[in-house]
DNA sequence: TCGATAGATTGAGTCGTTTCAAGATCGGCT
DNA sequence: AGCCGATCTTGAAACGACTCAATCTATCGA
């Protein structure tokens, strides 16, 4: 691969003077400019991104850190931030933590290491890094999480308006009639899930339903034990809707509706948090809240460009929410007399 | 951040000696391991990974370029070439196309500055930009296409056996008693589109059924216009069953069924490549031709690193095609007499 | 014609690490 | 005691680009 010194040799110049040519922050002759970039044609130059990092520590390289990217939510997320580093000239490299504490762990100390120069982090299932994520901050590469919002620390965050989401998705149920909405969740641990947990408390108390604590299973976010709570749940309690709070859990109630030979709306109402796919080609389509994905990667970089941009800064952490919207489809259509014999 | 030499100072060694504990390629002796190490964990150092790779001119990190993260397919691609990537202690970085012809040549110019060791490239739409690849390769950068081929290129590849595939997709289907089946696929300059419709003949033929050309509608990748084209086939030439060759066609096509209120398999059989996402939750349940999405970026970035670890090997191209397997769900049941009048 | 000045060009030093050759240390053996 | 070899440790030279200070060139006015 060649060097600045053999493009040098071959336009007949120092090589400050194809640096010049280069970066564009000393004006250079018509004549050398010329010749300079007819031999950075003629031998294909690449500048050498790493040793220009050494030099100018700059890498202009942003990195993000996501769970899994197999789920939807998270490559909108990505477009986002891209979009808005590439505004910037910036660069997002993503990595894939695959929801473990040491490889998010090991991530975070390899981008790092590569000196990116800020970081967004959709932390993984268990207890956050605390300390690697606030010593970064203090060796000055800022931090901005999305999403899931770790306890206990303090840094930027962007996620989704959680508890007001999870009200709205609550009393349309409520609205279309339902009033035993049980509630399957996510891990307590998680504050969004606390936050959404919340809400469905604020928009039944509103609608005057009494809170019913066995409608209410926190789980994990493996679909098969959800599917298998609410079974459970189903042959003790009977609700007559279901609100999920998330993607996985989502799908294990559907499965388990699928299992009970359940239909929706007619034998059960279901609202979910996140899309799962294409809801709308499929019946019946699936009524969800959805997340404003690509403006929450966006949203994010845009706060960590603005850190990078100015380092001395004080640190009071910016917290941004944004509002989901609920995009009503079938699952939740006001109950009918099923037109013919059910279990229920 | 904290340097070698700060490190090297704390612990009251040489530099030399500093590198030698981290590298592990010169023995140290106890005590001094000990003290480097405690001043590395004092002063929370993490090695300049930019110096090193300047120094070495091993960056161990390899792209990939995807043209479109929210395709389910490429996150699977890139969690198999990321599971083979850190076996050999390789770090990925994905980065997202958006099917941008110019978007892709810049990115792999960034890539090549970043001295990435090799990469992986699905690319995009439009013309394959040939002439960058074989300069990266002759530059030793190796490249390896996954999923879509580009015509005229002579590289290392990995993708699904297209013909088989869509010869088995379509053999089910003609299986199931279907006879008038229509083609929806991408662009003929595709040379995955070109070999899925040689399998459709080839079923075609093997069943002795006349091939009909106005049954194939080469399109673009765009939902919507397939939508329209198969509104329009549907008025006139009545087919009694659809094979999509990819997944936005696949979509597109379910479009139209919807807006044509034809419901399959009862009045129309359909099988597409691709999952399209959760299709199994959902009724009808789709039957898929589903690539190893997971393998074919594992395997590639297997041929990556092999090509890296052995860069003077002559370069005679290596072409893997993986089988892809069919899932049989609702949509291509078998014909039955709708149990009530349905248009037709 | 000459000096001053603005502008273009150059070259050396630097970033943080690896690595090689050379120096230091130590124990064992004669 | 002195020497040898094995083992550990050190220092300095790279890697490739940027950048500052210094040099060079040309232009213009006196």
């Amino acid at each position: 691969m060649s060097t600045i010194k053999a493009v040098a040799d071959l336009a007949g110049v120092s090589v400050g003077t194809v640096s010049h040519v280069m970066t564009g922050s000393v004006p250079v002759s018509e004549p050398l400019r010329t010749r300079v970039l007819a031999a950075i044609r003629e031998l294909d130059y690449h500048p050498n991104h790493i040793a220009r990092s050494l030099k100018t520590s700059r890498t202009r390289t942003l990195g993000i850190i996501v769970p899994d990217l197999t789920i939807p939510f998270f490559p909108q997320v990505i477009r986002g931030a891209e979009t808005a580093a590439r505004e910037h000239g910036y660069t997002l490299i993503a990595v894939n933590s695959d929801d473990s504490g040491p490889r998010q762990k090991e991530l975070l100390s390899i981008l790092r290491s590569q000196r990116a120069e800020g970081i967004l982090l959709a932390v993984a299932a268990g207890p956050a890094p605390v300390g690697q994520i606030t010593r970064m901050v203090q060796a000055g590469i800022p931090v901005v999480c999305v999403d899931r919002i770790p306890d206990r620390l303090v840094a930027d965050s962007v996620s989704v308006q959680d508890s007001q989401a999870a009200q709205i998705a609550v009393e349309h149920l409520i609205e279309m009639g339902y009033r035993r909405i049980a509630l399957a969740m996510g891990p307590l641990a998680l504050k969004n899930e606390r936050r959404r947990l919340l809400g469905y408390r604020r928009a039944l108390r509103q609608a005057q339903i009494a809170l019913e604590r066995s409608l209410i299973w926190p789980g994990n976010l493996n679909t098969a034990d959800v599917a298998a709570s609410c079974l459970e749940c189903f042959q003790h309690r009977k609700p007559d809707a279901v609100f999920a709070t998330n993607a996985p859990t989502g799908l294990g109630v559907l499965r388990a509706f699928r299992d009970l030979k359940l239909r929706t709306p007619e034998d059960v109402g279901f609202v979910t948090f996140d899309e799962l796919s294409v809801d709308d080609l499929f019946s019946p389509a699936v009524t969800t809240v959805v997340q404003p994905a690509f403006d929450i990667g966006f949203r994010a970089a845009e706060i960590l460009l603005e850190r990078i941009a100015q380092p001395e800064l004080p640190r009071d952490p910016i917290s941004v929410r944004l509002p989901a919207s609920l995009r009503v489809r079938d699952t939740s259509r006001s109950r009918v007399e099923p037109c013919c014999a059910t279990q229920n």
